[in-house]
DNA sequence: CCGGCCACCTGCGGGC
DNA sequence: TGCCCGCAGGTGGCCG
């Protein structure tokens, strides 16, 4: 489910509801994720205040009044806010119960998710020490891709999600990227261009701006805070259409599997 | 250091 | 109807 929009939807679908609320109790129903919760992180946590909320790459950071709670969804992983008391099913593996009568419940089928909690520096966190740039972020420029590509035999769309270069891109946007730029996902990342990594930068940002602007993406279930579904699935140009006419040139999508994941592109409009 | 492969886990849809 | 297989938005460890 979860990329960079849709983290970044979740973080602002639940602002209005949890900032400036006090954490009055915690439930961990399975505390077995990609990564364990910690022991005994319900009493880092209760009588905290959250404070903010922001995001680095595909974590969310829930900044309380002592302490950071980190939040990584995994594959299939959600956060909703909803009155305390709302029925859980065997995948609410945790609840932070707020004064103000409302739950932020965890919810992951395949538990490829992660919760942690740290009292220093969140950046500090192995997880999040060595990730590279914030595509959106003002320090990435063409420049950077093109440096870092440099001599890599890798395809570009492995190059693209690897996160110790850039952050937040998965497989959906890595997609749809690649087709806007029209740039295709096997070439060799060091065969590519300064100028083709400026049109491909422009194209990543446009495409991830617009997946916010309409309240992230999902393929199947992403549903924002307030349970409503996000609607860039309406806008894809390639993901998941193998076989279906390319919305520029009408020739049927190609898949292929590129490091282990499924690519969509067109053999016509991307070289 | 780089790149390829695999594991982690559950659910769903398609084919037989 | 029901079973089995392949596949799914991410990450990171291991090995050559």
């Amino acid at each position: 489910m979860p990329e960079l929009p849709e983290i970044e939807t979740i973080r602002v679908g639940l602002a209005p509801y949890v900032l400036g609320q006090t954490i009055a109790a915690v439930v961990v129903r399975q505390k077995r994720l990609r990564l364990p919760i910690m022991a005994r992180i319900k009493s880092k946590l209760v009588g905290c205040r959250i404070e903010s909320l922001s995001r680095r790459a595909k974590y969310l950071l829930i900044h309380l009044s002592h302490g950071t709670l980190v939040v990584h969804l995994g594959m299939s992983g959600n956060l909703f806010v909803l009155p305390t008391k709302t029925a859980h099913d065997q995948h609410c593996h945790f609840d932070v119960l707020l004064s103000n009568g409302m739950t932020l419940r965890f919810r992951d089928p395949r538990r490829f998710g992660a919760i942690l909690w740290t009292a220093k520096d969140p950046l500090c966190l192995p997880q999040l020490a060595h990730l590279g740039l914030e595509p959106l972020g003002p320090e990435l420029n063409a420049d950077y891709l093109y440096t870092m590509a440099n001599n890599r035999k890798v395809a570009v769309k492995n190059f693209l999600m690897n996160a110790s270069i850039i952050v937040g891109v998965g497989n959906i946007y890595a997609n749809e990227s690649l087709f806007r730029a029209r740039i295709s996902p096997l070439r060799a990342a060091g065969r590519i261009s300064r100028q083709r990594y400026q049109r491909l930068l422009r194209a990543l940002r446009f495409v991830l701006r617009q997946a916010i602007r309409q309240g992230g993406s999902s393929v199947k279930d992403f549903t924002k805070a307030d349970g409503q579904p996000g609607y860039f699935q309406l806008l894809l140009k390639v993901y998941d259409r193998e076989g279906l006419p390319c919305r520029r040139c009408r020739r049927p999508i190609t898949r292929c599997i590129i490091g282990g994941r499924s690519s969509f592109y067109c053999r016509s409009c991307q070289v």
